[in-house]
DNA sequence: TAAGATTGAGTCTTCAATCTTG
DNA sequence: CAAGATTGAAGACTCAATCTTA
């Protein structure tokens, strides 16, 4: 069977061009096309799963890493770095994670340059909420998958990403 | 080896979680976090190598989907949905593609609520020089899996790819 | 000068509202 | 009214410029 058959029509495309190409390596683009209708059906799947409780990937990273911080406080320079976004993201993530009272800014008692965000007690209750609701959402999704398919796959995983990485 | 370990600090902290919570499923959210951490590694790769010519994923989608039209044009509507986006967003790519003179707007000679888009021969330039180099970026994506590799991430994507339709 | 945070411009995406034409 | 395209508002992201404080 044909996997690319159920690939959007711009992927087809680069599929009827692939094989034209002099050294098309049609099961490398196969599988790169494939991986990459995958990744973006997880990911907005995400979105919408996480947008029922008003979140975001990057809100429920900062939400997660206040969490388990000293305090429940950390500042949007050190959020930034854990989170893996830039300094600027994090200033808009903040925005709306105060908007709707999940975190507060206060000032930094030792250094005026810097802020301390610290989650609320609301951003707490939400986060303990909706963590268990989010594992069984994961456990639903690889739920096709055996023990060993797992296991497979994060080694299969690995060493796309090692392509990746030696690309940069 | 606990593949985890190389992940950014805010999985570390779902890892945590996990660990805590009652049916936490250890290896599913395992996968699921490297799957996320990969996706998201070759999507932002792929922006970078497509940023060299001036064109995003959508942005080439529309050049290839026109492409392989009867006289190099498509309407707006198609376009969207072929490439798999909204008709406002199909908007805002051509705006980008018309400033650039790869494709133009012509009024469409049946019905004047339509456009047509039409690659320019610069546009068609740009597009066979982009596709060669863009099926190479793709082998070296993919030079760490074997060819029965290939094929298992194949039918493992599909497994999970299955999980996500069932979630719609 | 340098570090931390914010702001502004720009891209890509969505959805809802609007305008034109059928 | 319905269909096609655009526009506007909003979120999430980047990078570069700016403002404040060290």
């Amino acid at each position: 069977m044909d996997t690319a058959q159920r690939s959007l029509p711009k992927h087809q495309m680069i599929w009827n061009r692939a094989h034209q190409a002099p050294d098309g390596d049609i099961s490398s683009i196969e599988t790169y096309l494939l991986f990459l209708r995958v990744a973006s059906d997880v990911l907005s799947a995400l979105q919408v799963h996480l947008g029922q409780y008003g979140l975001s990937d990057g809100k429920l990273a900062v939400l997660m890493l206040l969490s388990e911080a000293p305090n429940y406080s950390m500042t949007p320079s050190e959020l930034a770095q854990q989170a893996g976004v830039t300094r600027g993201t994090i200033t808009g993530l903040l925005d709306g994670l105060e908007r709707t009272r999940l975190i507060e800014r206060v000032v930094h008692p030792k250094n005026r340059r810097m802020l301390l965000i610290r989650l609320t007690p609301r951003g707490l209750d939400l986060l303990n909420q909706v963590l268990p609701q989010h594992f069984q959402y994961i456990r639903a999704l690889m739920a096709n998958l055996s023990e060993a398919e797992k296991q497979q796959l994060l080694v299969l995983l690995g060493k796309l990403d090692q392509g990746v990485v030696a690309l940069r």
